[in-house]
DNA sequence: TGTACATCAGTGAACGCGCGTTCACTGATGTAC
DNA sequence: TGTACATCAGTGAACGCGCGTTCACTGATGTAC
């Protein structure tokens, strides 16, 4: 996983210490204060997690942790990173070996960010929900953040190729042509811009949908989530493939 | 406005005291009181808002706070209502006295619902982004928060009564059809499962974009943002109103 | 293999802060006769 | 119109809590010769 390429840095790290007792002993605690975090996270949110709580239940005194993150910022931005990872890994994991219609992949994808949500819905809310009040992401969660974007840009491209993509072109307002041709240099070589104009529209649909479940808007208006959520990613899956 | 009906009840009321001195310096307080954390919210986020700095910029004592609102989560549900009634509000006001095609009233609430969350990011975020930790909604809100939904299903059933949007049926999962039926009984009366469904699908497009925007999630991807939202929204419209 | 020194992990105490909520109180505003 | 009583708004002090962060320190782990 990537887990650790951050928070391993986020101190000073010696040079060559890769393998002494020390550097694992370091890294394993790394590891630990993140997932209990990650847990204190799943059971009050975000704006609950305090670096003083962490310590108390790894049995450890507060100020200790700092050798570790040098603030709490530094956790949060330890723990935004690998939720970014984990449904990058998620999507990637569901196309895995996969080269069947993008129709189906588009499926799997969308399942799979969907799974990954209900099975961790403060660590979506962390990334998807409304920003940490006065906190700053850094530049270190940019990558991360692309990785499941990359996904869809892959689908787009290959559906291109393909043919499986309807790409009859379509009148553009200009400043949106303007951006999706920047998008197209990108990260979509090769896709039209209605192409990459539909793929934001499933995006936003999918990320839409998965808030609006998640944070209770369809309460007493939906139940049945899979199915509802099933057949709406069927639909935008078709209006992706071909002209709406 | 509904903005006092809540606020004046949370803490008991005398009877008949409409317009006595104290009743008006009452209410004046209690709007004074939701403005100061309105504005704190807009500075900081839901979770910053205390009672006690609220107090404070009021230039009163913090406990003088609680004979207006018995906890800060009541004064929390509070900005919760307003919030709401704001959003459907503008919903409402963009639609006022316009019997014009639906294609338009849509964009024109896509609208207005977009310009009011630009121009309140932490009132948005805080009924539609991630829910606040450790705090649970009463009933109060249920009401309010349909108030901007219902602006949509009245689109449907006009849209529908008129023609303008295509009824042609669909095969429905049998679960997804159970709750489409369901909310056809419950808020829109007549209209079919398919354009329920379409509208699920414009409704979380719409959502979707917003929150993709507000919260960062386009930086670097979209620059005009204006116009990009009013091209999706184009869009969905388009397969709101004829089959997909 | 052994010793001297440098680096690091974790301790414990402290600083200064803000928070929600309760409570007994004073003084002003309202109500009933 | 005037008085006696009840209601309410706001005060000030207090309780008990948790937080992030710093700092001088001890003792263990590593490194260089």
């Amino acid at each position: 996983m990537h887990d650790m390429a951050v928070a391993e840095h986020s101190v000073a790290d010696p040079p060559n210490a890769s393998h002494t007792a020390r550097a694992r002993a370091r890294a394993e605690l790394t590891q630990e204060i993140k997932a209990v975090a990650r847990r204190q996270l799943a059971e009050s949110g975000a704006p609950s997690i305090s670096l003083r709580s962490v310590a108390r239940e790894l049995g450890m005194v507060s100020s200790a942790v700092y050798r570790y993150f040098p603030s709490r910022d530094d956790l949060l931005t330890a723990l935004i990173i690998d939720a970014y990872d984990a449904v990058g890994a998620a999507g990637e994991q569901a196309l895995a070996g996969s080269h069947s219609a993008v129709m189906s992949r588009w499926l799997r994808v969308a399942e799979a960010i969907r799974g990954w949500a209900k099975a961790n819905p403060h660590e979506y809310a962390l990334i998807y929900g409304s920003p940490v009040p006065g906190y700053r992401a850094p530049q270190d969660t940019i990558a991360p953040a692309a990785r499941v974007s990359l996904l869809l840009m892959r689908l787009l491209v290959d559906g291109v190729d393909s043919g499986e993509i309807d790409t009859t072109e379509e009148a553009m307002p200009r400043p949106v042509h303007a951006d999706l041709a920047q998008l197209r240099a990108l990260a979509a070589p090769g896709v039209p811009d209605v192409v990459l104009s539909r793929g934001l529209a499933a995006w936003a649909q999918l990320f839409g949908l998965i808030c609006l479940e998640l944070f209770g808007h369809l309460h007493n208006v939906v139940h049945d989530y899979d199915a509802m959520f099933r057949h709406q990613m069927r639909r935008a899956g078709q209006q992706l493939v071909s002209r709406g």
